[in-house]
RNA sequence: GGUCCCGUAGCUCAGCUGGAUAGAGCAACAGCCUUCUAAGCUGUGGGCCAUUGGUUCGAAUCCAAUCGGGGUCACCA
């Protein structure tokens, strides 16, 4: 049983009988004693002083009193005005230590243990650009979260919706077509989504001159706009493709491939995979059906002009378009019929999370309010990962304007720069070259993931790109790095480090009692960032833990340690924490290296 | 304008299911490597937690209003 339960039970007993109340254990305030007192846990005596008539001091001395005569896990306890707090015997830490270092998967339940199968999409890129770093943010997010939920035992099925057709691809295919002179990733030495993107810049640039010269013209902008030439070029093609037009399908197949090549790499050096991906080439139609039959259930109903909507107004949403006029989908239309698939497809998931950038917030209540409405009793069990942007110190990114931060550019500097301080540090001069790639790779990308990670998802964040990401204080490198220490003594520790059993006589130094405390907090920081699909709470926490063994290992030596029961105790503890740092950083999707 | 989110140190962020003197990191300054990796540790300075009012024994945290920033309100995706 958890402690805290346990301590709440005596708590509950004891202010009942001494005072005549009947409060239940479930609600007794306990928390954690603050660094400045003296204790373990603190329980606020304010509720109990009126039901008392007493000071709140009072209370507290009687409180204690009672529950260090019932509950012999108590050893102490001490008054600061209205709070209480308590001190457990250190045996009561040092068993809860043993079970913590006997269990390697301390804080992880086993796969697939809940029986809960969730499906979490992310990413879900543009074939037509390459990725930047909204995209990231994302990819990193979505990651991160289907491997916590996984530390919880759930079955979780990663996909990743490509957005693989529509008049934005068409676009870099008409520029490709008139300004390409058959560039190909092979000949250009471009890798292949920047290449695709660098034709979709050309076509706002070519559209944006056209534009300019029929207003010169005397045309009015809105005219232009629709008129220039090379958008209507784009439409035609459009049409082209729906209709399946050989050339314009196989113009389209070759383009996409050379994107998907780009992304692979991206999504390599990324670190994340998908057990699926869809292709809203496939999944585009869908959906019109459940809108026809939604129409005749009264769901949804249709307007003067023919075009299908549904009203909302009394969900406190407006009124939606589901399909339109000429009776063609609409973006919600095939999200409908996407998510009803895959629930078929899968008819075992128990949930799906959709890790999607919060300016579409709207976007997805609709959507949820709407699956609710066709009878979809499982729509309640959507949500959406919403997350803020990443936007940059003058504002916003825009693709089109070329503000953005692109993944490859990014990912590669950072790489680069943990090459040049690591290799400055000196410190890898031995290390077979193969290591040392890999090493740079893990620093650098641990630099940015957990960068990016830390921050609570629903908050936008600020991105300065003239400003590196730093390396020091609160940062990816600076837990990857009080892992390697410890491994580094491990490696010294010239023992059997499985035969040691921990003694039950030890008088704990402050920062080890700490340590354990923490280390004892972790399977709840899971189940916490778990249940708020918020990665930000493990970092914050192996942040606390790394920076704690710093502290540990300033104060107290291990290996040249005399006492060999503190010893072979110390021994097990920085195990035990380096074990948590890796498994807590495994599941934000950061690798930690056994030396840097 | 309706609606949603946000406003904490010079900067980037924690804390927000109400509790003790509001925490980290960066930047600045001062110390600590003959002692297990100094990507580290210790210390100093830095805050009317946007403002005002309310609820409460107690508010950065809950409620309301105001001010500032952003998103969204398509037969776009």
């Amino acid at each position: 049983m958890n402690i805290e339960h346990f301590l709440s039970d005596t708590i509950s007993t004891a202010v009942n009988s001494l005072f005549s109340l009947t409060t239940k254990p479930e609600n007794i305030i306990l928390q954690k004693t603050k660094k400045e007192f003296e204790g373990d846990y603190t329980l606020v005596t304010f509720p109990y002083i009126k039901a008392a008539k007493l000071t709140p001091e009072k209370t507290g001395e009687l409180i204690g009193e009672e529950i260090l005569k019932t509950n012999p896990t108590i050893t102490e306890f001490n008054v600061v005005k209205g709070f209480l707090n308590l001190t457990l015997k250190t045996g009561f830490w040092l068993s809860e230590f043993k079970n913590i270092s006997k269990d390697v998967n301390y804080g992880i339940k086993p796969a697939n243990s809940s029986g809960k199968q969730v499906m979490l999409e992310y990413s879900s890129p543009n074939t037509n650009k390459p990725l930047h770093l909204g995209h990231v943010r994302n990819n990193l997010l979505g990651y991160a979260v289907a491997a916590i939920l996984k530390t919880q035992g759930h079955d979780v099925i990663k996909v990743n919706l490509v957005n693989d057709r529509g008049i934005h691809i068409c676009k870099s295919m008409v520029a490709w077509k008139f300004f390409g002179n058959g560039e190909t990733p092979m000949l250009s030495g471009l890798k292949g989504d920047h290449l695709v993107g660098k034709y979709y810049v050309e076509f706002d640039r070519a559209y944006k001159k056209q534009v300019q010269h029929l207003m010169e013209k005397g045309s009015t902008k809105e005219d232009a706009e629709k008129q220039a030439p090379i958008m209507l070029q784009t439409q035609e093609m459009l049409l082209k493709w729906e209709a399946g037009d050989k050339e314009t399908m196989d113009l389209w197949k070759m383009m996409n491939h050379w994107v998907y090549d780009g992304f692979k790499i991206s999504y390599k050096k990324l670190g994340v995979d998908f057990d699926k991906i869809y292709y809203e080439s496939n999944t585009y139609l869908l959906g019109k059906e459940i809108v026809q039959e939604g129409l005749t259930k009264n769901i949804f109903y249709k307007k003067e002009n023919n075009s299908i909507a549904i009203d909302l107004t009394n969900d406190g949403l407006d009124e939606k378009i589901v399909l339109r006029s000429d009776g063609t989908s609409v973006y919600i239309t095939q999200d409908l019929g996407t998510a009803i698939e895959r629930f078929k497809e899968f008819p075992k998931i128990a949930q799906m999370i959709y890790t999607v950038g919060n300016e579409q917030d709207y976007h997805f209540k609709v959507l949820f309010k709407i699956l609710e409405k066709l009878g979809c009793e499982w729509a309640k069990e959507c949500y959406h990962l919403s997350y803020g942007m990443v936007e940059l110190p003058e504002g916003k990114m825009k693709s089109r304007e070329g503000t953005v931060v692109d993944a490859d550019d990014l990912m590669d500097g950072m790489v680069e720069t943990a090459r040049e301080v690591t290799e400055a540090s000196g410190k890898v001069a031995e290390f077979p070259q193969e290591e040392k790639d890999e090493l740079f790779n893990t620093i650098g990308m641990g630099a940015l993931k957990y960068f990016i990670l830390k921050v609570d998802p629903k908050k936008k964040m600020l991105f300065d790109p003239k400003e590196s990401i730093d390396l020091h204080g609160n940062t990816g490198p600076f837990i990857q790095y009080a892992h390697a220490r410890i491994k580094s003594i491990l490696r010294d520790y010239n023992a059997d480090i499985h035969s040691i059993s921990v003694s039950d006589n030890l008088k704990l130094h402050e920062k080890e009692k700490e340590l354990i405390k923490l280390q004892y907090d972790f399977p709840k920081i899971l189940e916490e960032s778990a249940n708020t699909y918020n990665p930000a709470v493990v970092a914050n926490y192996i942040y606390e833990l790394a920076k704690l063994f710093n502290q540990f290992y300033n104060e107290c030596s291990v290996l040249k340690e005399e006492n060999k029961a503190v010893k072979e105790f110390r021994i097990k503890l920085i195990e035990t924490t380096a074990r948590i740092i890796k498994n807590g950083m495994m599941s934000l999707g950061i690798e930690v290296p056994e030396r840097m």
